[in-house]
DNA sequence: GTTAATCTTGACAGGATTAGTAGGGATTGT
DNA sequence: ACAATCCCTACTAATCCTGTCAAGATTAAC
């Protein structure tokens, strides 16, 4: 039920990578390191770069490289960037509630969703690259990293439009 | 990113009408009331009575009814219920951790998603329908349900096998 | 400049998953 | 008997995920 994309997992992994590496990284260079696709990677950095995680250099030596400190980047900055963009919507919204929400329910499971999206964030939010670097040397993984910070929030319907019954 | 499955949203919704009516309703009535396509609605009822969570009588005037109150019926086990077992996975458990995950990174990633598996439990298994439909009714939406409560997490690994770099 | 390494962009293909449709059989109240 | 209803299984359609590919733009080094 809950699955961090390959992509997610791929654009996580590239950047550990880059921070462990403390420079300059060349596409190549991570799809060798972390077994990943070179062409799938390329989109990826693409896409955290546009999102402004990392900077990347182009030319001969050229690279990808952390824009911020491993403590500044945390993994919700980096889900967000490579999952798209949450359409921001209806029930999500107190002003729109009472026009587009007719049923109750719908309107509770959105709420539901938006306790789910908070409290993964929290989560998320509160986990950065450099957390998970030290977690990786430090065999210790019940160590909680129990951090209060909330955030906008969106929720994605699953627009449904079913036709006959 | 987060997105509750219509089949889970469908079937939140059918257990929320049912909670509603306080007694039988029949595939086709909650299929009008909740505009949910009514063969999609009966193989997902179906579901939730192989779980347990709905009592169900055949023949004329037959129908579904919640197998327990509303306020024993939480989300978690209706989404457990309907996303299928989520396949026990590697490195959710320490034993396996050193044969399989080679490469830290992508370890310390499960331990992440293991984090939010948690999360996202305590926040299911903390709600009920009775709390759902107790807050379709008065709508205050910020009003929290923090309940202590973990469960065992499993963790679906996105078994990723690229071939080529 | 030329060259070579690298990033950039967009199109697209194949597979997996999800969502929904359909037909027919079994069961039960009237 | 009959109609209403649940039950089961297979099939189809749509969507998403993952990954490939090709052509071009940019830059560093020589």
């Amino acid at each position: 039920m809950l699955k961090l994309s390959t992509k997610s997992s791929y654009g996580l992994r590239a950047c550990l990578a880059l921070a462990a590496a403390e420079g300059k990284l060349s596409s190549s260079e991570i799809s060798e390191r972390e077994s990943i696709p070179r062409r799938y990677l390329e989109q990826i950095l693409s896409a955290l770069r546009q999102g402004g995680l990392v900077d990347s250099t182009r030319g001969a030596h050229g690279g990808y490289s952390l824009a911020r400190g491993p403590s500044e980047v945390t993994v919700a900055d980096l889900v967000s960037c490579l999952e798209g963009a949450l359409p921001p919507i209806l029930c999500s919204m107190p002003e729109h509630r009472s026009e587009t929400c007719r049923q109750d329910s719908e309107c509770t499971s959105s709420q539901l969703c938006c306790k789910l999206e908070n409290s993964l964030m929290t989560v998320l939010a509160g986990t950065t690259l450099a957390d998970m670097a030290h977690a990786s040397k430090t065999l210790n993984p019940t160590e909680g990293v129990d951090v209060e910070l909330s955030q906008q929030v969106l929720v994605k319907t699953t627009s449904s439009t079913p036709k006959a019954n």
